[in-house]
DNA sequence: GTGCCGTGTTTCGCTTTACGAAATAAGCGA
DNA sequence: TCGCTTATTTCGTAAAGCGAAACACGGCAC
């Protein structure tokens, strides 16, 4: 019954999983009684699991009730998914397209933690030497994504990303906050960022904002290649990575993750 | 760090929630390595954890990769919460502006497993004797907020809640297929459902479904009070209950359980 | 008031079993 | 091909999860 053939798995956590998915799918919250009574499991067990979770967050424990159900944590973790979920199943075609038209390398990323995070990556040429790989960070202000997203960003946001310590990755890396916020109004004007040469040698980036909403950019997408080849495609990849963007903003849910 | 200052906190439970919250918060699917460097736990304990929340279908497992995710099913529970948990909180006012306005128990319920099930009543009278409670089960047959949410269901449903062994509550509970199928069409043409000492003796209910964005009967409200009192007040009730639904449905958000 | 359920909480001793270091395997890039 | 990184497996130990049973608590009934 509560048996996991797998080797590896642990038994209290997925014990206590059969409670969150008991107690979750109730549309009422539940005592204690119930959840033993409904998954025939053995009371202190099951006492120890709600505690736990409660502990945890997952939970919110009615003390004047008794009475159990799911926590405000647990909300904002699926908000979180849903649509971080919701971006990365919309922008999958919207990418392929990208790197089929271009046969360049298409980048998507967020922000997080004041850094540019790799979401997905479809890399023309088996050539990915340099390339980023999904999870990987890079900086904000050497980033064709972070600049793009940075130009929607309110005003003392993206203030807090002006670091005294740039990390110079290339000799072209901007390096003081002046020219970061120049670049940064100027990817505002166009609707569009570019960095050549200041995250990688010899490759150039565009980068559209995917804007929420709300207009919160909730991410970005890229492309790029080396410098000569982007230089005859500049308009005609800023023009498309930003239709892509406006398509992926318009499949994704109402929510919003900022306030 | 990890420790669970509470003496019933199951450590391995709480860790492996540490580990779900954080693949659940980030936006890209994650490697071992990314969760054991981010929360500094050993890694065989982060890999079994993975695994068992991967058994359990609460992450995804993408084989190729090596990456974890978060799966269908927790977007599910989270899901089925989201509405439940939205069902309540909007349901809360209109509650208990109806019970201000009659002075009579007010109750809500959803249909779980072909059953009525409570979740929030709202008592005007201390005498609880026979007043259900939040969790507890009723047949859909013998109470006007089964007969409600039965009236706005799919034909071939509505067959299902048919059942042969209809239990006799009193002596005037519905016991034949023909007259229950007579009064949901009732309930179906009026908009409430009426239900008077079929569930408990003496005691009338009317009952109003509350469909949400697709129509479907997520849940329903519903008046009882005694016989005599309920007499004389059964259109003025099954209008307020009918406002009432109307306006939970209103304010519920646009995803549905159902298909 | 008194006593009896049906709750939730706590204790406690016994193993079970989770743990994590280290060894192994598997990929992948150089 | 080698060497690095990452995932998996093994294994012995000791921690700690387990659950029966005892306890506390509150509400209802009589």
């Amino acid at each position: 019954m509560t048996k996991g053939s797998d080797p590896y798995s642990v038994l209290p956590v997925a014990k206590a999983m059969q409670v969150f998915a008991y107690v979750a799918s109730q549309a009422h919250d539940v005592t204690l009684t119930e959840v033993v009574q409904a998954l025939g499991m053995p009371k202190t067990t099951v006492f120890r699991y709600l505690q736990t979770l409660s502990a945890a967050g997952l939970f919110a424990h009615d003390i004047v009730q008794d009475r159990y159900g799911v926590g405000e944590r647990f909300r904002e973790l699926a908000r979180t998914d849903a649509i971080y979920h919701s971006l990365r199943s919309t922008a999958q075609g919207e990418l392929d397209g990208l790197v089929g038209g271009f046969r360049e390398t298409v980048n998507l990323a967020v922000l997080a933690d004041d850094e540019v995070v790799y979401v997905d990556i479809r890399e023309a040429t088996r050539s990915q030497r340099f390339q980023a790989r999904i999870g990987h960070r890079h900086p904000v202000h050497s980033t064709s994504l972070g600049k793009a997203m940075a130009a929607f960003l309110p005003a003392e946001t993206v203030e807090r990303l002006v670091r005294p310590e740039y990390e110079q990755r290339t000799y072209r890396t901007l390096t003081d906050a002046r020219t970061f916020r120049r670049h940064v109004e100027e990817a505002r004007r166009r609707g569009f960022a570019m960095e050549t040469g200041e995250n990688e040698d010899g490759v150039t980036c565009i980068g559209v904002p995917i804007l929420d909403g709300k207009g919160y950019p909730i991410a970005a997408v890229s492309l790029s290649a080396p410098d000569n080849r982007m230089k005859a495609m500049v308009d005609r990849a800023a023009g498309a990575l930003q239709d892509a963007a406006r398509r992926i903003t318009a499949s994704l849910p109402p929510i919003s993750l900022h306030v």
